[in-house]
DNA sequence: GAGTGGTCTAGACCACTCG
DNA sequence: GAGTGGTCTAGACCACTCG
């Protein structure tokens, strides 16, 4: 019954039946709710093994575009939430794909106790040892970005002897903890007075604000709150169904 | 040579392997350019076929986690930009999960030609017939939210017809063209005097702005644009290696 | 040439869940 | 009980890419 596999010539098999299926339910054809024909039946109507339909179909599962319960089938699923991608970039990096010089200046380093603040930004463990920093990010000569950073000493103790001077912290952090779990937040705040005077904007100016809380499996590793400008920033997210390709 | 598959115990041998080696990475066991075992060998370890262990270094690669090349293995990647996922739900939902009232109102609902500035924001044909509508979003009985929105009605024609007094036009555009490509965009501004009086807030307070831009097979389909008091919203995006569980 | 990953198959057994 | 998806196997052939 599946015929008309007119999609892009795709590399594989599956890919082409994960694009054929795709197309299904992205041109609406098979709606919300619609019940997919079982893997069998697609296995034989696109004349491949079962084990080739099953990969596309788990792999759509994965993605969210349907859902599948044993003894009923896979049905197109409601789309909920736009589930889009964003994509973080180191600020050197970024700075110089605006084809602007990069430079950095570290403001403030220095080894003390947690505060209330920075148990409550953090989610620490009280009266942990942090190594606390602000340093500032410019892009041609101007203030891009305020950076102001925790890292817990007690997962990361050999930051204690890190120097930021010249190297940033979260470059620093990434060759010495590359892989982790992360959660970021966007919001828009009005610069107070030393926010305004770092980034040399008017007091209560717009700011977009980023801040990323880090774990690893030892516990929090750092969290960091990058400042930017409104005119400076912009955040980019990207949704395609099904991911890949 | 690959023991202590000390993990939490899970359903199904690929992800306990999953788990097992996400954990070699994670944990710095094996650093960014370190080359993992070759399929075979790790399918012998295990003492699973090659394709169990196959299924697996393919989520990784395709979750970023590995990078593979034939003849010469897999090796753990260099973590580039964080990469996270953001979900980003209906206005309705997202304020009731605040446990607050939710309530609506249409401003203005119009048909016409795009202009100029629709056409760079919206990435339009020239001349194309828009619906063009702002609505108010409210939680609590204060405004939550502003919504610009068009839509193409050479995508969409039944958007002709529609009436937004009742149904929001992003609940109605979802039963409509149920799945699509989207661009986020989020950023700081400061009020413009509209909006200030749009949402009840001071000029000049800053506001955060989330654009979408959805795209179908056939063309753009619609372009909101929501702006939020800076104290009504966060964006939230959580990031985990390899995806899954 | 040789060794890796990329893909696919035909078959198997099971867990789940419906009626 | 029966039918679905979930998983796994052993084997196969190939494309790619190194030396």
């Amino acid at each position: 019954m599946i015929r008309n596999a007119k999609r892009a010539p795709a590399a594989s098999l599956h890919q082409r039946i994960l694009s054929d299926l795709e197309h299904r339910i992205v041109s609406g054809q098979w709606p919300p709710g619609h019940r997919l024909p079982f893997e069998v039946d697609l296995a034989e109507s696109y004349k491949v093994s079962r084990m080739t339909v099953n990969k596309v179909l788990t792999q759509m599962a994965g993605a969210g575009l349907i859902e599948r319960r044993r003894k009923l089938g896979s049905f197109v699923a409601q789309p909920q939430a736009q589930s889009a991608i964003l994509e973080i970039h180191d600020i050197e990096t970024e700075v110089r794909s605006l084809n602007l010089a990069y430079d950095y200046r570290l403001l403030e380093q220095a080894k003390r106790m947690a505060s209330a603040d920075d148990i409550a930004n953090f989610g620490l463990a009280r009266k942990a040892g942090v190594l606390a920093s602000r340093s500032l990010h410019l892009a041609g000569g101007v203030p891009f970005c305020l950076e102001d950073r925790l890292i817990n000493l007690a997962v990361v103790p050999q930051a204690a002897d890190a120097d930021f001077s010249q190297t940033p912290p979260g470059t620093w952090l990434t060759r010495q903890v590359p892989w982790s779990t992360a959660e970021h937040t966007i919001r828009a705040i009005a610069a107070d007075p030393a926010l305004a005077r770092a980034l040399s904007i008017p007091k209560h100016a717009p700011c977009l604000v980023v801040q990323r809380r880090t774990w690893n499996g030892e516990g929090p590793v750092t969290f960091a709150r990058f400042s930017y400008p409104a005119d400076k920033h912009v955040v980019v997210a990207r949704f395609t169904p099904a991911s890949s390709t």
